[in-house]
RNA sequence: GGGGCGUUAGCUCAGUCGGUAGAGCAGUUGGCUUUUAACCAAUUGGUCGUGCGUUCGAGUCGCACACGCCCCA
């Protein structure tokens, strides 16, 4: 909806009404007086695509020798002459009702239909003089009145806002938001059976939680009535899932929500979807190929072909990712030649100066070199790339290199500047893990709003003893993005988070 | 958080230098009835996002606010 010049008030019903939903109020009080309103005892036999496919094929002579009855029902889409346009849940199909040859009572329905109206139709197949399958009406009726006119039939409903808004109106209208929602519905099942393939089971865990932890971000706090407790949304399910390894399931995933209090934009959502899943007895570079092996599979099953074509960019997933450490990304994308750079605080914090890149003073070496990645690196990874050996101080949960105990053994995948994978092998010493939460807490305390909480239940699972494991997390809305090269995370959400409009009045 | 752009009929959009609010589609009435963005004729429809200001006069100029989009942090 463009601004607030028609607001929609649901506790007023009679708020944005118009003359032309009057007209259908008044139309559909006519089918109330006549008793036919909201009829719910029509058996639809056909859907619109069964019958192109099956008839398509057949000339003018072949259809009217089999005489093929169909009863169809859908909504009105278009209406031109005696031709009516019906769109059901897999396509379209042309409708012709000649209102000379029908009954007066039929006439005066027939007149009263708005594009936008449900109807049920039963007749006989047949081909137009111009060749178009249609279906030759035999009875009609109306299933459900619309009250409210659909957008522009040519122009369709373009205001981002309105289609977030409502919906509903957008996969009525746009055939391409109805594509990005069905691929995004294969692509969710194509990774659930790429990792039940893989022996994976499927897991939940909770949403609710009494520590938010796995990632640094600050969460939504929401409220416990009966038990007077305070709780978080998660931000990821990461700690939960590995208590799932130490119990002994060596590989779970979970494909579900999490909540992350931070800005809206064309990447984030508060609310967004997350493939965790975790593989004892695997190494961080396993899930590199995995994922090689995912990315090049979902083309596959989506696209067809192994290239995808994203805002102006092509990605082959056939061929390997490149793979680059965070100082070599930096050195590579920034100019920077001498190794010395990175070798202490102070020569890191003078690079960052030297690149323009804002840090604050009391930042470890870690956290500053990560800052320098994300503002002067990230953007310019287009083509696929895994990123590796993370500063152990941004990653509290992975396991410390064995050659280089600054870095962990950790990988983050970006494709188009974007971050769509996040994967480690997991840190399973519960007493390095308890030094770590430490160091996190006193982060929390010095200001970090996105530090982590000590997860002392965590501690110990681990003190149980975890095999050696490695997990990752793939971001599903942009994962989405990708390969249904949408700009926005917004077109790949049903219901995007939307500031509230403003009531008038 | 900062900057830019946008908001006009149900939808898609014009609107010049500040001087009576426009088109296409949809709707209504009639014609046509195997059409293809169907067509022909007539016709209805406006709190120009909200508020304040400048002005004889504001869709248009100024300020503030709301919502959205884009870019930056």
């Amino acid at each position: 909806m463009k601004g607030n010049r028609n607001p929609r008030n649901m506790t007023d019903e009679n708020h944005d009404e118009n003359k032309l939903i009057t007209q259908r109020r008044e139309k559909l009080a006519e089918i109330r007086r006549r008793r036919i309103a909201f009829p719910n005892s029509f058996i639809r036999e056909n859907t619109s695509a069964e019958l192109i496919e099956k008839y398509q094929g057949m000339d003018k002579q072949e259809l009217e020798q089999l005489a093929v009855q169909a009863t169809v029902a859908g909504r009105i889409i278009r209406m031109r002459g005696p031709f009516i346009v019906i769109q059901d849940g897999v396509g379209q199909i042309q409708i012709y009702i000649n209102n000379k040859s029908c009954s007066q009572e039929q006439a005066e329905l027939l007149k009263s239909f708005d594009l936008g109206d449900i109807i049920g139709v039963q007749g006989e197949m047949f081909r137009t003089g111009k060749g178009e399958l249609t279906l030759r009406a035999e009875n009609f009726q109306l299933l459900t009145k619309s009250l409210r006119p659909l957008p522009d039939k040519h122009k369709g409903l373009t205001d981002t806002e309105m289609r977030y808004r409502q919906r509903y109106v957008d996969l009525i209208v746009n055939e391409e938001s109805r594509k990005i929602f069905t691929m995004r519905s294969k692509i969710l099942r194509f990774i659930r059976q790429y990792f039940e393939a893989l022996d994976f089971m499927e897991v939940e865990t909770p949403m609710m939680q009494l520590i938010p932890g796995g990632a640094t971000a600050r969460p939504f706090i929401t409220h416990h009535n009966a038990l007077d407790q305070d709780m978080y949304l998660r931000v990821a399910p990461e700690l939960f899932l590995k208590r799932l390894v130490v119990g002994g399931f060596e590989r779970v995933f979970e494909l579900n929500r999490n909540f992350r209090n931070e800005g809206l934009s064309t990447r984030h959502n508060p609310e967004f979807t997350m493939l965790e899943f975790y593989q004892a007895y695997a190494r961080y570079q396993d899930l590199m190929d995995l994922t090689e092996d995912l990315f090049r599979k979902i083309a596959i099953e989506i696209g067809g072909s192994s290239k995808v074509k994203f805002q102006g960019s092509e990605y082959d997933f056939a061929n390997p990712f490149e793979r680059l450490s965070v100082t070599d990304s930096i050195k590579k994308h920034c100019n920077v030649l001498d190794d010395n750079a990175f070798a202490s605080a102070e020569s890191v914090a003078n690079l960052a100066q030297q690149l323009d890149v804002h840090f604050d003073e009391s930042w470890p070496k870690g956290k500053i070199l990560m800052e320098i990645f994300d503002q002067k690196v990230e953007a310019k990874l287009d083509q696929p790339t895994f990123i590796t050996e993370y500063p152990i101080e941004v990653s509290p949960l992975a396991r410390r290199n064995e050659e280089n105990p600054e870095v962990t053994d950790r990988f983050e995948l970006i494709i188009g500047g974007r971050e769509l994978a996040n994967g480690f092998s997991e840190l399973n010493d519960p007493e390095e893990q308890a030094e770590r939460f430490k160091a996190q807490v006193a982060q929390k305390d010095s200001g970090d709003i996105e530090a982590m909480h000590f997860d002392h239940d965590y501690v110990t699972a681990l003190e149980y003893g975890m095999p050696p494991t490695a997990g990752e997390g793939i971001g599903i809305d942009r994962l989405v993005m990708l390969f249904t090269d949408s700009a926005s995370i917004k077109d790949v959400l049903l219901f995007p988070h939307m500031r509230p409009q403003q009531e008038q009045g």
